[in-house]
DNA sequence: CGTAAGGTTGAGGTAACTCAAGCTCGGTGG
DNA sequence: CCACCGAGCTTGAGTTACCTCAACCTTACG
C-alpha cells in the first residue's frame, strides 16, 4: 500500500535495489510505517528478512475472510523464508519497525543458516499448536504475555505493541474474550496494564503467570 | 521398549550397526509393530526417519499428562529432524510401519535436503495451526478426512489407521466430539465407515467433504 | 463366561462466542 | 472552542458448541 512497496510489488523484483552482490550482507535496512505491507501472498519470494526493530506480523487470510495470524517476529528474528518461491501469507509491520532484507536468489549461498532459521521457525509453529490447544481462553492469553515477557528478560514494564484483535487472531480467540482475560490476569494481581491503550504490560508476578500456562 | 530400541536409546549410538559410512542410504529400513516407540523425549537425536509404509504419530506429552499429537507421517514422509540433538517429542507407529533411519552426524553430509524437510514440515505445522484454530468441530474432523484422503488420490476407500482418541489428540478435540462428528458425515452422506473399529473410510462425496473445510 | 478395549450415543454443565452498549481518547470541522 | 465522530478497549446478557459423565454396544481374549 505504501510508497516503496509499490516498487516492490509483483513484477518488479524486491531488494534489487539494493546492490548486485547475491546475499550480501550489504542490503541496506527497510524503515517501515505501523501496519505497512512488507508482502503480501501470491508474491514472488525472493528474500528473507530479520528484524532489526520493532514487531512483524504474518497471517493468512481464510476463505471466511478471517485473518489468522501464524506467528509475530520480535527483533533478531528472520522471516519470510517459504517452501517454494510464492509468498502463501501476508507479513506486514506491527508498528514503527525497521527489518534487513537478504535476497535467495536459486542457488545463491546466503551469509545465513537457512536451515537453522526452519527449524527455529518449525520448533515456534509447534509450540504455538500446543498453546492453542490447551484451550482455557485464560491460558493461552497467559502464555502469550510469558511470549511477550521472554522478549524483555530484564524489564518487568515492556510494551506488547500488538493490539487486542491482533492477539485474538493469533490466538484463535475474539477480541471480547481476550479483554476478559487481561481483565481477569489485572484482578488476579498478575500484571497491571498501562498507556492510552493498555498495551504496556507491567509485570507484578512472574511467577504466577507463568503458572498460569501451565 | 522394544528389542531394538532398547539397543538404541540413550547411551548407544542410533545407526552404528549399520555401518560406518557416514550418512548413506544403505542404513537398514526398521520395521515397527502398531504402537511401538521409535524415539522418545529426552533422547538423543542422531538419525531422521523417512517412513516406508504404514504410519508413525509425532506427539507431546504436557505437564497435565495430557497427550498432543503435533504430526501423523505417511509414507515417503519425514520425522525425526530435531533444532537441537535432544528429542523433545516421541515418535510410535501407528500401525504395522517400517522406516528408513539417516544418521545426522554433526558435519555429516547426508544424502537428503534436511532445509526441504524442514520447510515442508513447518508448511504442515502452519497449515494445522489454521485447521485447529477454525473453531468447529466438524471442520476440524473434515479437514482431517481431507489430510488422510489426499494420501490415497486414486482410491476413494482408504484405512485411516488412528483411532477415534490418536485423531482427537491430533486436533484437541475429545473422543465423543470426533465420534459424533463422523456420525455427522455419515448422515450427510459425505462418506461412510467400515471395518470393525470403523476406521475404513469410503468417500462419497469428496466436493462436500472440502466444502466442509472450508 | 467375564472382562477389557474401542466406539457410539444421550443428558447436562460451562466456557467462549455473539450482539449490544458504554467508555476514553484524538482528530476534524463548524 | 466546542461538538461530533471513529477507533480501540471493556463490560454485560443471552446463546451455542463442546466437554464431562454415564451408559451401552461389539469384538477379542483369557
Amino acid at each position: 500500500m505504501l510508497q516503496h512497496h509499490a516498487t516492490i510489488t509483483q513484477t518488479a523484483i524486491p531488494g534489487s535495489r539494493h546492490g548486485t552482490a547475491v546475499g550480501t550482507t550489504k542490503d541496506q535496512s527497510i524503515k517501515l510505517k505501523a501496519n505497512e505491507t512488507i508482502y503480501s501472498e501470491g508474491e514472488h519470494a525472493l528474500a528473507i528478512y530479520q528484524v532489526e526493530t520493532g514487531a512483524v506480523r504474518i497471517y493468512r487470510l481464510m476463505a471466511s475472510g478471517q485473518r489468522y495470524i501464524l506467528t509475530f517476529c520480535g527483533e533478531g528474528e528472520w522471516f519470510g523464508l517459504e517452501t517454494g518461491n510464492v509468498r502463501t501469507d501476508f507479513a506486514e509491520a506491527v508498528c514503527e519497525a525497521s527489518i534487513k532484507p537478504f535476497r535467495t536468489n536459486q542457488n545463491a549461498v546466503v551469509p545465513v543458516d537457512l536451515l537453522h532459521i526452519a527449524l527455529t521457525n518449525l520448533a515456534k509453529a509447534q509450540h504455538k499448536q500446543l498453546v492453542i490447544t490447551e484451550q482455557s481462553a485464560l491460558k493461552r492469553v497467559a502464555a502469550f504475555v510469558c511470549e511477550m515477557a521472554d522478549r524483555h528478560p530484564d524489564d518487568l514494564e515492556f510494551d506488547m505493541m500488538m493490539s487486542r484483535s491482533d492477539v485474538a487472531d493469533y490466538l484463535g480467540l475474539t477480541v471480547e474474550t481476550v479483554a476478559r482475560c487481561f481483565t481477569k490476569l489485572r484482578e488476579k494481581g498478575v500484571l497491571c496494564l498501562k498507556g492510552k491503550l493498555q498495551r504496556i504490560v507491567r509485570l507484578l508476578d512472574r511467577d504466577a503467570l507463568i503458572a498460569l500456562t501451565i
